[in-house]
DNA sequence: GTTGGTTAGTGCGCTATCGCACCAAAATTT
DNA sequence: AAATTTTGGTGCGATAGCGCACTAACCAAC
């Protein structure tokens, strides 16, 4: 398998990183497919590799006997695997794919060193757990203070922005699922923002059609995670 | 001033790093006392320094235009400025002191400088995030399953953990703000706990009566975190 | 083309919580 | 002792979302 390029890698932690720390990281990245629904993190099972996503997206999910819910959300924006840059191998969390794509693996052991040895390539990638950090307290906020049409605004601009796709591959039931609401609740809302021309839902498919005014739905939860992204990326 | 000794520092944190570190650190923490409500971080603001609570309690806000909620809670198991040690010194949350005590805090520049050079000492601390994230994450969950008295119950075990007292201050109206809930909500919902005889609640003070049953009303949002924390302060 | 599975739509009673508004008791100040 | 502030208690109509259950499209495979 030919090594990834610098130049031509989609992920924007790996672009943003100095070409030695890429040089580093690339002996050891291997592109692997994600497929729809396939667990990237089992909870409380060592984690094997630190994933880049190219392409697709991933949730993280807390993970209990008794439901489930997301609380954050990774494209090529980030990674998966934080807790290895974290300093452990396991989370409760679990994490997995949600829309098809690629990612760029490298094996734990290999992330680690690299870690070890580079402060700024450290510096790049907890910089983008704090921004995940952000993001999960976002979602706090969201769930408390928004209805479910809010809250499903401002998820589907989370994903627009990662899947840089106006349509997207998302059924109602795993909606509710990533909300944490009911299925039908869904079907209501979803009706509601295509009502209000937001959104055009197809079969297993939503399509963007007024970013703007999804961004009103969802009020400031949405807005503050992403520009503390861009703050944090652009910083040295 | 004099420097804090590693044999009688009460934060746990400061306990478990090697004393080569902590001797690191020392030279540079200064104890301060926390008063109530005290804004220890200001959203969007430099981070001075980071603080290892000795005794007392902080919350970290998310604090919107709209409102604000916390989503997570810190006392002599960790510090506030997670940001520092993770590559930036600034965050869009707020953290602001819930008990009364005392911290140890040491300047920004420092701080960091001292992480950089210890390896062992950056594990200790990143690790602590990695234990926050999980907690938050339960927040995202308990929120979105529990009623409030169950959210309740979750909230005044984890202060409990934090303050080693049985009997602690909480107001009805600090709590609702805490819970993101109406202080009215609350009100009933320590009736409630208390009618149950799991807690006795007096004018701005709440005394645990019984655990157990707290964390059965807690479910599974409670424990998780916790266990994570000592697993990762134990990981070596 | 029929079968079977997946996805979406609908109805209905129930309940937790909200929003708003007001009162009561305790503590603090003067 | 009176006044003010802080904290806690209560009531009530409105409503968002739930749980449960069933129907209806759409899709794929055989």
């Amino acid at each position: 398998m030919a090594q990834p390029q610098h130049g031509t890698v989609r992920n924007r932690l790996l672009k943003a990183v100095s070409p030695d720390d890429f040089a580093r990281l690339a002996p050891h990245l291997e592109a692997q497919p994600i497929k729809l629904r396939q667990v990237v993190i089992t909870p409380n099972e060592p984690i094997s590799h630190a994933c880049f996503i190219e392409e697709g997206l991933c949730s993280i999910i807390s993970h209990t006997a008794e439901g489930r819910l997301e609380i954050g959300t990774v494209g090529y924006d980030g990674f998966v695997g934080t807790p290895l840059a974290l300093g452990t191998n396991r989370t409760p969390h679990a994490s997995l794919v949600q829309a098809e794509g690629t990612m760029l693996c490298i094996p734990a052991a290999a992330f680690r060193a690299a870690l070890d040895e580079s402060a700024t390539l450290r510096g790049v990638l907890v910089r983008y757990v704090q921004s995940l950090i952000v993001q999960v307290g976002q979602t706090v906020y969201a769930n408390a203070d928004l209805n479910i049409e809010g809250r499903l605004a401002r998820w589907i601009l989370m994903i627009h922005d990662r899947l840089q796709k106006d349509e997207m591959p998302l059924t109602h039931d795993f909606m509710a699922l990533m909300l944490g609401v009911r299925r039908p609740g869904v079907t209501t809302s979803v009706h509601i923002l295509e009502g209000a021309g937001l959104i055009k839902a197809m079969r297993g498919r939503v399509r963007v059609l007024d970013r703007e005014r999804l961004m009103e739905l969802a009020g400031d939860t949405y807005g503050v995670a992403e520009a503390e992204y861009e703050r944090l990326l652009a910083e040295a």
